[in-house]
DNA sequence: CAGGATCCGAGTCGATACTG
DNA sequence: CAGTATCGACTCGGATCCTG
């Protein structure tokens, strides 16, 4: 086995990351982890998503096996998203990361404030390394 | 406390979880959590990346907080970058990721080749939802 | 060595209109 | 309801050139 390496443009490592890069697909995660629901009901729970980048991304999604895609022949035609068990794995674990960025907004924001006021004060730091 | 809406555009988890999205940023803190590193030696090791989207990402990374930055006035100046201990949080936590990829990367791989070749079979599935 | 400045093409995204 | 198709605005990122 060779171990997957993050650096090299081709390991497919690299593309699931690239997943969790994109916005939209955490958020739909997210939804889904709560209950099963329907490409509208996504919709008004997303809110600033727009039609085109939900379905586009709900495809991806279930492509890379990660969402199901249950279609009714009711009239008008029914469509029910929801997790599959490989889904399920992975928004826990982007839970943990949505569960740090809750933690430490305030550090963040902090050290943001810190850096814009600071930018007239530059540190003249003068050891040599070494 | 009001608990933090990442659905809502304006929550600043948003902008983590943004962060998070950026390919690049993932990778220095990957390679910063190894060891400190100059800018060149980061260069080197994230090979795909260029200067201007390195010093860039380096840029935003310091602003949060997530990494430091020391200039030492040799000639020519040397600049090493490392994590803070709020970086190494971070950087913890999106290992958690990785290792998630590394594990499941074959299940997606397979998950998309079904998707492809099924492309001609629409599962018509008819059973009414409620 | 460590970056800043500029130019510019490719891809992304939203808005809009239409369909089964 | 659950999408697809098209188009244009905008952004991102790479390439290149330059500096202290």
């Amino acid at each position: 086995m060779h171990r997957p390496d993050p650096f090299d443009a081709k390991c497919p490592t690299r593309q699931v990351l690239d997943r969790i890069g994109d916005r939209w697909a955490v958020l739909i995660l997210i939804s889904l982890e709560q209950r099963t629901m329907r490409f509208n009901e996504l919709r008004r729970r997303i809110e600033a998503i727009s039609q085109k980048m939900l379905s586009q991304t709900l495809k991806s999604l279930e492509r890379d096996g990660l969402v199901n895609r249950k279609v009714f022949a009711t009239v008008p035609v029914t469509v029910e998203y929801s997790l599959t068990p490989l889904g399920r794995t992975l928004s826990q674990t982007v839970h943990a990361l949505t569960l740090w960025a809750e933690t430490h907004i305030g550090e963040v924001a902090q050290a943001q404030q810190r850096y814009d006021q600071g930018e007239a004060a530059p540190e003249t730091a003068t050891t040599p390394p070494r």
